[in-house]
DNA sequence: TTGAAAGCGCTAACAC
DNA sequence: GTGTTAGCGCTTTCAA
């Protein structure tokens, strides 16, 4: 196996050059300050030694670690099998390399990992933390606050809302679900569907509770009330989207519409109601959620859906954590159990989201 | 934004519990030596504030990290489509939790970030690195032996075989490509097909290169010698198994078998025989490479294929850095440029592979 | 068994 | 401009 090495220090550079460690440090971090001559002899030294700085010796003093930890709460599995996760992670991936920082990607496959995660957070590995994929009881938040590292949510966090615990001072960044939710169902409405279902993501998220409202908003508004049976919980998968549009097409064979929480579930009820013989849109029309193109595009017949920004969400996240933590810097450090700081950049952006007409609806 | 918080130091809990820092590190590190009721004291004041040992600190003086770089050399978009990666993850993440490590995933989307992965590698933050998805030309494996990070590859390394340069030190987990190509290409001849074209991988991969090598081998014993039109160069996705198996049929409209070099590019292949209007495995039988249980089973007909046990490879390559981390704690620290220690464990593991059969050859 | 003290490699005041 | 020096928070001899 390839060996550890012994690198060399500072303090063989600054021998090497025949300078003091402090005008290695400053050649090496920037370099201004330091006379011409001596800063190419520094360098010299620096080459010719192949020396790299310390980052634990450095982080020890300077607090920070120029690195930035994502964290997906969902088992690897589904990470790497929805294509959501990737489109975010390019987004918030391209922000970082922009500013020289690394992204540091903590996978977890249960409940016993986020203690893992947590402890990882908290032992100053990073200077901050993405976090998404919340689910309603993960411990995961409350374990992140009490590590005390600045965090970004990508989705509206749902612990805590409408109750007075709820911290103001969150940072988060999700796209208009109910908006969108809406313009989905008022679509179907538009080209007369009636028996509109709705194909639910897993309901202890936020984005598919919202959507959920979305749904049920403007059923309630234009037919007054609507048939709970039209509505399965599924969970944001193509196999879910399958069994979830057989249960539907079992208790209500009349149905002449699906609004499903994502495009993946679209998917899914797509195989589906193809299995069944019925033709999409004529019979059954669908729409999805997302709009991740190369599902969208290639489903048959190609998916009207809900768009959202997906990289541009992962991009902001990003942003604004990095924005947090420079503004930080120039403040006095915040006391444990201090309360945000108010005002702090956006606490929450809201992406707007786009019906796209394809051929399904 | 959630904000920053000062943690509490060892001095802290040391002054709270009454005791030295030396008697806090020695409870916080497994706690032996020292006497009961002044560990809990210690204990219980690690408790109440909260305490969390500052990493970088530890770092700086142990030189460990307990934690692991994984490297994948593609672009995210590539690593999020492969179920490959995720399940090799899979594999690596269950052997680093066991070992209390952390697994910290380093993407590059391009040869600009393979200098950022380099300087991380060298920073010390981890204690050794997993890299796959090589290319030949790839700088990464220079970078790294640079880095003077302990290194085990996953795939041959393709970079100074056969040549002096080659470092015999170097170690690599691998399935046997050859060997699984041969197999899959006799099963194809056994079934009395003679047209037998082959799909590859990116040859600028040994596990293409060896798959195509396997190819040959077994045409050129059986056949004498093999048409050259019957092999296409593709890389490994769904998208590029459709091209290669349309300018197959172009090029010879009489195949009536194909070996494709893994099971996304079998998809691709099976898309548009389908299209052609060409049964499988009636008309033309196709085997693809990897066994991707959700993909192979799930195909239309479910593929035969050739199975290596992907998880398993992650996992060992995990195990065969971390023993190979563990052994050189107890040596003397390696000089740099020093040859890798002979004789360290397993150089290289390759594991086997099986023929699966389902029902499209 | 416990504590005192040295020092890991670096940055940042502060002198010069 | 450049060097000197005091730590950052921790582990680890070495003495007690």
């Amino acid at each position: 196996m390839t060996e550890a090495v012994s690198r060399p220090t500072l303090e063989a550079v600054a021998a090497r050059a025949g300078v003091s460690r402090a005008t290695v440090s400053r050649v090496v971090n920037g370099g201004d300050g330091v006379r011409e001559p001596l800063a190419e002899r520094v360098r010299r030294a620096v080459e010719e030694l192949g020396y790299v700085p310390n980052q634990a010796a450095r982080s020890l003093v300077t607090r920070r670690h120029d690195a930035v930890a994502v964290v997906i709460a969902e088992p690897e599995t589904k990470v790497f099998a929805d294509p959501f996760f990737a489109l975010q992670l390019r987004g918030i991936s391209k922000e970082l390399t922009a500013h020289d920082n690394q992204l540091v990607l903590l996978l977890t496959e249960g409940r016993a990992d986020h203690v893992r995660v947590a402890r990882y957070l908290a032992g100053g590995h990073v200077d901050g933390a993405l976090v998404f994929s919340l689910h309603l009881d993960d411990p995961l938040p409350g374990l992140i606050q009490d590590a005390g590292v600045p965090t970004v949510f990508g989705g509206r966090p749902g612990w805590g809302e409408d109750t007075p615990a709820a911290d103001p001072g969150v940072a988060y960044v999700d796209c208009d679900n109910r908006g969108g939710a809406r313009a989905a169902v008022r679509h179907l409405l538009d080209l007369g569907r009636r028996r509109i279902a709705h194909i639910t993501g897993p309901l202890d998220q936020t984005s598919a509770a919202d959507r959920l409202d979305g749904y049920r908003d403007v059923m309630a508004d234009v037919l007054g009330e609507s048939d709970p049976r039209l509505v399965v919980e599924s969970d944001f998968t193509p196999a879910g989207g399958e069994r979830a549009m057989r249960e539907l097409l079992d208790r209500c064979p009349d149905v002449d519409a699906v609004f499903a929480a994502n495009d993946l579930t679209a998917l899914g009820a797509l195989r589906v109601l193809r299995e069944s013989g019925r033709r999409v849109p004529d019979d059954v029309a669908v729409v999805g959620f997302d709009d991740m193109v190369p599902v969208t595009e290639q489903a048959e017949p190609p998916l009207t859906t809900v768009r959202q920004d997906i990289e541009e969400m992962g991009r902001l996240m990003a942003r604004l954590l990095l924005q947090g933590l420079s503004d930080g810097r120039h403040r006095p450090r915040t006391l444990p159990g201090a309360p945000a700081v108010p005002g702090s950049p956006g606490t929450a952006v809201i992406l707007p989201t786009t019906l796209i007409r394809r051929a399904s609806a």
